[in-house]
DNA sequence: ATGGCTGTATTATGGCACTGATGCACCTCG
DNA sequence: CGAGGTGCATCAGTGCCATAATACAGCCAT
């Protein structure tokens, strides 16, 4: 399932993606700061190191952390806006459409939901 | 992925899944309506028959269709509502937090969006 | 009754994503 | 220089998904 965003039996590797990303964007890492290791993160979630490195691996490509081999990875200045920014744009244009249509359908309405919680 | 829900490289069976799951509670399959056969309905979305079983499974173990062996499937009474209330409920326990949380993150109000669209 | 339509069961196969174990390359510090 | 920390590459295993080829079981109009 998706693979699909609220899906419970989600990649591991996906997981932990979206919650390196959300402490990115919380300030949880701050900017120059250094990311947890491989090993370090995989043995406090109980995953395995590669499985770690392949979620960070997103955010080396996209040059929101900066790789220094044998040494560590560190968050890049400005990354959080950056990724916020970017979250925010895929999130509008790829799951708001459909999340919209599905509440429609089930007769609930966005506005609503937005005051109760 | 998860299959999640808005991924797009979901399981075919999923999807088909959703879809019919969506013609029912529109009413494009009005109640007492026969479905189309999973011989049809594989051909007209190019998958094997087999996998449009697997998509119908589901919804004669849930009691909303009515298997007529050797005639067809039909949408059973009551099973549009049954359906859209499943669904409701599924949707605001699992899904409705993690998307409210995320919107909180990125900065996005429900209730503004509800109005643009 | 027979042909043609329904759903279903069986088995096999290929592909793909996820996960995991091991070892290597690199850097820093004492 | 050596020990212990980094990230990274390679290989293998596993399971789900989708497909395919058949065959079978039930119903109905002709």
């Amino acid at each position: 399932m998706n693979p699909n965003r609220p899906n419970p039996n989600r990649p591991v590797y996906l997981k932990l993606r979206d919650q390196i990303a959300a402490a990115i964007i919380d300030g949880d890492y701050p900017e120059g700061a250094m990311l947890p290791s491989v090993r370090a993160l995989a043995a406090e979630q109980g995953a395995n190191p590669l499985t770690v490195a392949k979620a960070y691996q997103q955010f080396q490509n996209d040059g929101l952390v900066e790789v220094q081999r044998g040494v560590g990875m560190y968050v890049v200045k400005g990354a959080a806006e950056r990724l916020r920014s970017r979250e925010r744009a895929a999130f509008l244009s790829e799951e708001w459409p459909e999340i919209r249509s599905r509440m429609a359908r089930l007769g609930l309405d966005p506005a609503d939901l937005a005051l109760t919680s």
